[in-house]
DNA sequence: GCCGCGCCAATTGTATACATTTCAGTGTAT
DNA sequence: ATACACTGAAATGTATACAATTGGCGCGGC
């Protein structure tokens, strides 16, 4: 390994690890050995174990009986159920959110981001620019989490958030793929605008009811896109089965 | 250390360590020092960082800036959001389970844990083996988690339930402590069979509902438990404010 | 007084040798 | 044929020496 990003050594062969799990390069199941990978990156075992348990705690690895560490393995249904769940822990944050109250700023804020995104869509009523759009999609869920008064809360969402294909921007596709994926994004907007209003009424449940039903779009796309194998989204390069 | 258990000196020392800091031993916010944690448990450095990466894996330690691990901190409102976390998580493992669908059998399995937990009710109305309540209402919330689909939803839930204040027995008391506890007990098998009952019917939405209001009762326990600080229940020890 | 710089001790990061465990393969006895 | 025990290579577990980094402290300059 010569340069990937990190201080350490141990950081970075968890970046490549990391990389290569998502390009399924490593498919689930894999075991990794120790003295293998170590003479392969050019450093010693002690790093590639601490390395391996960091990705263990990101949970893209697991322990494996007798020691040792496997690639998780994510079937097609553990995305489905991974976005679902994501839908959950937002709708969980954001009822927490609506339930406590929100300052007027952070409101402002929230709404100041889904302006950009609106302004972001062409008279015709399709977004020009798919990658502004994913960059403010993440940004938007990422600050609307913030919200929740629960640190707990949080952290499990963010950690369900960082399986690369729970993520809200997974599959807001870079090119125009269809008819029905720029429309999802109109619909999309929508739920945000109506997010951001029901926190602001603290309306729990239906903040609650949103984000869920939010959730659904990327579960939706990710079905019509597995339906129509075309080159691929990196982001489910993992899924074993 | 002589032997706690376990085969392995990483897997010890992180036994130990799981203890001391549940205990409240290692309040949250201590920094832990390999040497001197190895001094202390006549190991070398290197079992001792196996075992705190394995509990920062667990959520009870935090990686600190420029290296090592810090115990997590837990607020009392931690523990409150924690609670509900775990009914939120059980109350989607529940709705899966019910919207796919559950065989019989395992429908009666639950069933006959239900009616164990009954018949350790007296005729009066309330349990006389608070011990064995426990342990079987532990064991039914294991087992009605495994009907849920999800393997995703069924390991998050896993994790959450492993922080030892958000157990579903963390806060059945050992000894009759108020009138309301053991009331509180008999609504909770009210629950139970209610759960089941909504699964077997295929009620998603019921199953949901109930497993958020039976976690609060664990809730509610807390709350009145903390109004009056008695011999302080362990797994409360390591709140730090 | 306050800021910045550099040094030093403490701590973690890394390499490596050695110990132990695991597991598959193989043979034998039942 | 199956079960069992043995064996040995391969893997992880452990100890330890050394390297690199961090963070605090004091000194000096401004």
């Amino acid at each position: 390994m010569t340069e990937t990003r990190g201080s350490t050594h141990a950081k970075r062969a968890a970046y490549d690890l990391r990389q290569r799990i998502v390009k399924g390069e490593l498919p689930g199941g894999t075991r990794l050995y120790e003295v293998a990978l170590a003479e392969e990156l050019e450093i010693s075992r002690t790093p590639v174990r601490e390395a391996m348990s960091r990705l263990a705690e990101e949970g893209l690895l697991e322990r494996a009986r007798g020691g040792g560490f496997v690639v998780r393995s994510f079937t097609y249904a553990d995305v489905l159920d991974a976005i679902e769940l994501r839908g959950v822990l937002e709708g969980t944050a954001l009822r927490l959110a609506a339930e406590a109250g929100v300052s007027p700023e952070k409101i402002q804020h929230i709404k100041g981001l889904i302006a950009q995104i609106d302004a972001g869509f062409s008279a015709a009523g399709d977004p020009p620019d798919l990658e502004a759009y994913s960059g403010l999609n993440e940004q938007f869920h990422d600050d609307i989490a913030d919200l929740c008064p629960s640190g707990i809360v949080r952290s499990e969402l963010q950690r369900v958030k960082s399986l690369p294909f729970a993520s809200p921007s997974a599959f807001v596709f870079r090119r125009r793929e269809s008819q029905t994926m720029t429309q999802s994004i109109v619909i999309a907007q929508a739920h945000h605008h109506a997010m951001i209003e029901a926190i602001e009424r603290r309306e729990g449940a239906r903040a609650e009811a949103l984000a869920r039903e939010h959730a659904l779009i990327a579960r939706r796309n990710l079905e019509e896109k597995a339906l129509a194998p075309g080159e691929g989204n990196p982001a489910l390069a993992l899924i074993v089965d």
